[in-house]
DNA sequence: ACGCTACCCAAGCAAGCGCTTGGTTGTCAA
DNA sequence: TTGACAACCAAGCGCTTGCTTGGGTAGCGT
């Protein structure tokens, strides 16, 4: 029985087994160690093969990091359209996103959105904008759904602003959040839209995840 | 004239020209390229010497990493404490000290506080600790003026967690904020405050940073 | 004038890096 | 059985890395 891993997620990507094993380590590694401390014998080793073979799957340690970004920019941008499509209320497509991001932080086999800010340095510049079109998915529900809480006079702050700071907010928590110690991640989904939407909010049904 | 950097806010240090130099350069780096992609060439050609010399300073390269993240630390916890030391009321201890972190993200000069961050996974577990302990100055700070905000029903959250949401989002603005387009800086503190705090809060003067 | 010390340079070492090469193996269609 | 092809290994090349070594020199107090 294989680890189930977030490519999967991806069926419209010919994706063959030795790549994803390859990719699969690479997104460990880049997530414990970063990608330049990373050597591509790590990433072998994980696979289960020796350095040299990496080079017939990809041309260079660069495009292994291409393909890890794009491919969690791609899932996260699905999770995120699935996560508010059936939500009317946009205080409650509010709560599902934030839900969503945190499990992309904190879910289990995804340590992806964390590598996507850590390593986005490392990314050579005629790579980055590639993964910025794609991110591009992603944010454009970010920006409907808060502009729904807008409109209703919910939000406690310009729109675009209230994005960046919950981004940072949201992406911060790996640092020291641990689900279910003491909060689950529905507890803190509600604490973090207590500070974005105006009043008191009462707890309200969140499309489950996963 | 030398420039000015943030050493000279820690005048019981007892810091060499060349030391000052080689620190200053060193921080300029780490904060352009990070710690890992910055060659120890790199720092000396920025210091105006060959990259030997830079061992008569220094034992390692990490040492002068630790050396970066702990006079930073330092100096962080001073301007924290400076900042609110003549505030009474506790929302304006909060504006204070919001707009203080601010500063040291984007101020003049200090590059310093995204360094804490980035290259943190870079410091070698044996330097963290002490790193940790200097950082208690400064989260004091923060856990005092949060509490004082809780006890007069002004925050929307525990403070703990209020305090590592707010980090994050202020850490991350270093990515998406510049000073004057179309925030200022100040402007930016009201509208962080306004997500921490209950209610509608008011223009309130906050002491000047620098 | 002298020696001491702090500072720096020139040169280079050992190790580790990304990546290449040439050849072996397993698989499967013809 | 054979040929073709993808996957992989064993070995190592060329380069960069952090750091060392040995020696030179300017500025200091005495």
């Amino acid at each position: 029985m294989g680890k189930t891993h977030f490519f999967s997620e991806l069926p419209d990507e010919q994706i063959s087994a030795a790549r994803a094993r390859i990719l699969e380590a690479a997104l460990t590694l880049f997530h414990e160690k970063g990608f330049a401390r990373t050597t591509v014998r790590d990433i072998a080793a994980q696979a289960g093969i020796l350095s040299g073979s990496l080079f017939h799957h990809f041309a260079t340690k660069q495009e292994i990091l291409f393909e890890v970004m794009r491919l969690t920019t791609k899932a996260l941008g699905r999770r995120a359209v699935a996560a508010v499509r059936d939500i009317a209320a946009p205080e409650d497509q509010l709560k599902a996103l934030v839900l969503c991001e945190l499990d992309a932080i904190h879910g289990e086999g995804i340590h992806a959105s964390r590598v996507l800010v850590d390593e986005w340095r490392d990314l050579e510049p005629e790579y980055r904008e590639h993964i910025l079109a794609e991110r591009e998915v992603y944010e454009e529900v970010w920006r409907q759904v808060l502009q729904g809480c807008a409109v209703r006079g919910l939000l406690k702050g310009r729109p675009p602003i209230v994005r960046q700071l919950l981004h940072g907010a949201l992406a911060w928590t790996h640092t020291w959040f641990l689900p279910g110690e003491p909060l689950s991640l529905v507890e803190l989904t509600d604490e973090v839209c207590a500070l974005a939407l105006r009043g008191e909010i009462e707890n309200l049904s969140v499309k489950a995840l996963t």
